[in-house]
RNA sequence: GGGAGCAUAGCUCAGCUGGGAGAGCACCUGCCUUACAAGCAGGGGGUCACAGGUUCGAGCCCUGUUGUUCCCACCA
């Protein structure tokens, strides 16, 4: 800070030099120190693709706030920063890329398509790890990961073989997720349902044995060609003559079995439902109960199989290396090639032609979606990797029940233990090329199957030629892994023995099952610990109307831009404030320029008491000789230091800087200030003393704010007369019941409330601030009123001020407090009648009050039932209302 | 279909285990009182969604209703 400051605060003369300051220091660094407690945080690493957008600033200013406090409390403290590689993004990214220069991956291959993959993290892999350092996170960058580096990767492995060794691992054809546009299977968890327009077709298939035609609606007549049953309930009296009868499949003329399954509702439509057991999951496990064959009629790329597909399949399992299960392959002939929207249009043509439809019903239909690129997902057979889930998900459960691991707030453990009982076999394999390979070799020569930590050139059963799986895994088996295998798992690293488990998980609620609820069930697997103690789950960013932020709308607010215009400090303070944790939260401009705006309050603060110091020394502590607004200024800021930790303790983090930003503005400025001028302007001893409490409060209050507002709190506490390199490794404050000064408030309290309503009075008749006048108080409490003479003649436009027991004075204006009587005389200014008007609906209020507080005390089930000091409270109330109307009624009488 | 959240000043939201409602912004009035006009002083503005209930006492607890948002679910 320079001698000559700013009037303004400029937070970009201040934020990057602060940071680079910091980082020379090495202040991030964790640094493993023996017999110290420990408190980490893992980020939740951004995807390498990604731009800072406001959820990251809101989830690592959260994760900010929590480290830069417990580092200041003593802990030896990890905030592990990295990145996630995010296989589908980044895959897409690329190919996208590829497109535009000509060419594809198919047509580069697998290697060097991954070169590129690696140059594009290289290049852009750190863009958002620089925008997180702009908004003052003080990770320990030393110990960057990424999810597909080598240490990840490693744990990748291992956990891979030992779930495939205990048999939670298992490659079979199930009914998957596929995104036709991104090529890939995917898990239950990233599919989308989005409700969309439309029909129930309902077709008529002919019964072989009786003729009749059998009503049934489907959403997805595309899929009729790979129909092999058609299923009725056992209980259904309609259809009871048909068991063991047979339909004719249209346009294919094929003939497929009645089947009886609980499966048809009779309730709901007809109670016929034609059952394809490729392409719809529930079709699928009628198909498994009545050893239905499984007809595969779409390639995995969204289009009708054909000759070409069909002679693969049956190759494929002639050659015997096929599973049991392998789906059977249809030529759809005249479809084949067709996209299924394709198919659709051309089919119910057919079918049209045929007869076979007998009307359609328009509906609105729950429609599965690909949560990257929202391409309607076909539920398909394919043979994939699976983690079977019940064995793992059971202790994941049980941990939470035993709050091992606590959701703050507390309902959404509710929204993790839902999730957690109704999850389904996890789906792992993605065929993609970004990712971690998945460690499985075929043998070309006996079809054995070898998983296996490391690469293997042979088959260890015959020797012969292997090949390598050609899938990746999910991007979340490895983010699963995310807290332990950071720290070095599966070795026993320092680093692991030292941080592990961690304390706080910071994120979204629309993550927790993709990713929170994942670790908690790997890290309890393989390491037997959960993985953090708390995860504290934040809301949404939206924007100012409500809306989510997203791409299409076109509503995003960069935070780099926010940052650019307003800074940091202030963009982190809007973040934190208001926002309970869960809720979501609406962001506007209006709302970081009220930050940006205390900013400059607390910037003009220390402005005002480094001119006041000058060059003198002003030791740090308190001198033993405090002044009434000393003592009160000590006692409410020692409060504020209790009720600020305490919140941070529960996670109140809006509650927090909500009650700093008010002893700032409201106590420290408003009110200290302004009354520590008048000792100020004295000189000498007392100004000296004033000026110590002004450093004293002010330098104690900046530790209080610094996590939250990190850059000028450094930039402030640094210039101000301080101990210690930096705010950020200093001492956080502690509660000190010798700061009590409750007598002193309560005086503070009366002359205020004084102050007050002399100012009010004055404000009413439009008295000129520059206009002075003599000021009377009649009181109970000379001793205090005395005391505050000056403070009238400072704050309250009083010339003169004298205190006594009453005074007899007429002509004046009246000032009622509870506590005291103010006359004011302003001979000219004064009109009785509306004065009189004034004090009797004053006399009104009063009495209301009073009233109201005598029809509490005279109920006898208050006073007996209401605890004493509730009681008491009513009383006082009471007493004070009775003596302001015993004042206000003889300031009337006097008016004549 | 199941579950959850929200409904408080014109707007955005706080309000901890129940003891006569707060902030920021906006609005009105007066001030360049030399730390700060990104400021100071003062002011107006609320049937705490609706209806019941529990209680001496309800914004807060219980039940129901309405509106709204979100999550989950295979509704052919």
């Amino acid at each position: 800070m320079a001698k000559e400051l700013a009037k303004q605060y400029d937070p970009k003369n201040v934020e990057d030099r602060i940071y680079d300051f910091w980082l020379k220091g090495k202040y991030f660094h964790a640094k493993l120190e023996e017999g110290k407690k420990t408190y980490t945080i893992v980020i939740p690493p951004p995807n390498i693709t990604g731009q800072l957008h406001m959820g990251h600033a809101l989830d690592n200013t959260l994760q900010d706030i929590l480290i830069r406090w417990k580092r200041m409390q003593g802990y030896d403290t990890l905030w592990l920063p990295g990145t996630d590689h995010a296989s589908i993004a980044t895959e897409a990214k690329i190919v996208s890329t590829l497109k535009s220069e000509g060419t594809s991956k198919e047509e580069l291959g697998r290697e060097k398509f991954l070169e590129r993959a690696w140059e594009w993290k290289k290049e852009y892999g750190g863009t958002i790890i620089k925008q997180l350092k702009k908004l003052g996170s003080s990770c320990d960058w030393d110990r960057e990961r990424f999810t597909l580096d080598e240490g990840c990767s490693k744990a990748v492995r291992e956990v891979f073989v030992r779930l495939y060794n205990k048999g939670l691992i298992y490659r079979g054809n199930r009914m998957v997720n596929w995104c036709p546009y991104c090529n890939t299977s995917i898990s239950d968890a990233e599919v989308e349902y989005e409700e969309k327009d439309s029909n129930f077709w309902h077709l008529l298939y002919t019964v072989k044995e009786t003729g009749e035609k059998l009503e049934l609606a489907t959403t997805r007549p595309e899929t009729m060609l790979g129909d092999t049953a058609v299923a009725i309930n056992p209980d259904d009296p309609r259809y009871a003559h048909l068991h063991g009868c047979h339909a004719i499949l249209p346009l294919l003329n094929k003939e497929i079995p009645i089947v009886c399954d609980e499966h048809a509702d009779m309730t709901k439509g007809t109670g016929v439902v034609k059952i394809t057991p490729a392409h719809d999951p529930n079709d699928f496990e009628v198909g498994k109960r009545h050893n239905l064959p499984v007809v595969r009629t779409f390639t995995y790329d969204g289009h009708l199989t054909g000759a070409k597909e069909k002679q693969e399949a049956d190759e494929y399992i002639a050659s015997g290396k096929a599973a049991a299960d392998e789906p059977e392959v249809l030529d759809c002939g005249k479809y084949a090639g067709m996209t299924t929207l394709e198919a659709r249009k051309a089919i119910l043509a057919d079918l049209e032609a045929g007869g076979y439809i007998k009307y359609i019903e328009p509906i609105k239909h729950e429609v599965g979606t690909c949560y990257r690129c929202h391409t309607s997902i076909e539920p398909m057979v394919s043979k994939q990797w699976f983690v079977k889930m019940k064995p793992l998900a059971d202790p994941a459960i049980d941990a939470v029940e035993r709050k091992e691991t606590v959701f703050v707030p507390e309902r959404f453990t509710k929204n993790y233990l839902n999730w957690m009982r109704g999850t389904r076999d996890w789906c792992i394999s993605r065929q993609l090329w970004w990712g971690h390979r998945i460690p499985a070799w075929y043998c070309n020569e006996c079809g054995e199957t070898t998983v296996s930590l490391n690469d293997i050139d042979c088959c260890p059963k015959c020797a012969g030629k292997v090949e390598q799986d050609s899938d990746t895994l999910d991007t979340w088996f490895s983010s699963a892994l995310w807290p332990f295998s950071t720290l070095g798992w599966p070795d026993k690293t320092p680093e692991l023995e030292h941080y592990y488990p961690t304390n706080t998980l910071v994120t979204g609620y629309d993550i927790i099952g993709f990713w929170v609820s994942r670790m908690i069930f790997s890290a309890l697997e393989y390491t037997g610990r959960v993985p953090f103690d708390t995860v504290l789950i934040h809301g949404l960013v939206r924007d100012a109307l409500g809306r989510k932020m997203s791409k299409s709308l076109n509503n995003g607010i960069d935070p780099l831009k926010i940052i650019d215009e307003y800074g940091a400090d202030a963009l982190r303070l809007t973040l934190a404030t208001g926002n309970s944790p869960g809720n979501d939260m609406r962001f506007s401009d209006e709302k970081v320029s009220a930050s940006r705006n205390f900013a400059n309050k607390i910037w003009n603060a220390a402005r005002f008491i480094l001119m006041n110091i000058g060059d003198e020394e002003v030791e740090l502590d308190l001198p033993s000789e405090l002044e009434l607004e000393d003592k009160w200024v000590v006692s409410l800021y020692n409060r504020l230091v209790r009720d600020v930790t305490e919140n941070l303790e529960k996670f109140e983090l809006g509650m927090a800087v909500a009650k700093l930003y008010d002893f700032i503005w409201d106590i420290f400025c408003d009110w200290y200030i302004e009354l520590a001028k008048i000792r100020l302007q004295k000189g000498g001893e007392d100004a000296h003393n004033a000026k110590r409490v002004l450093v004293y409060v002010m330098s104690n209050t900046l530790k209080l704010l610094h996590p939250f507002m990190p850059f000028i709190t450094e930039e402030i506490w640094l210039t101000l007369p301080h101990c210690g390199e930096s705010i950020m490794i200093s001492s956080w404050p502690v509660y000190d019941a010798s700061f009590d000064f409750s007598n002193e408030e309560t005086e503070m309290e009366r002359i205020m409330t004084c102050v007050k309503a002399i100012r009010n009075r004055r404000a009413e008749m439009n008295v000129a601030p520059s206009k002075k006048a003599k000021v009377y108080i009649a009181t109970a409490y000379k001793d205090t009123f005395e005391k505050a003479v000056v403070f009238m003649q400072r704050l309250a436009g009083a010339s003169e001020v004298a205190v006594a027991d009453s005074f007899d004075i007429e002509g004046a204006v009246s000032v009622v407090t509870a506590d005291a009587k103010v006359y004011i005389p302003m001979g000219e200014l004064v009109d009785f009648e509306a004065e009189r008007a004034r004090l009797t609906k004053e006399l009104e209020a009063v009495q209301k009050d009073l009233d109201f507080a005598n029809s509490k005390l005279s109920n006898d089930n208050f006073v007996s039932k209401a605890p004493a000091n509730v009681v008491q409270a009513q009383r006082d109330a009471a007493a004070r209302c009775a003596e302001k109307i015993a004042m206000l009624k003889e300031s009337i009488e006097k008016l004549g």
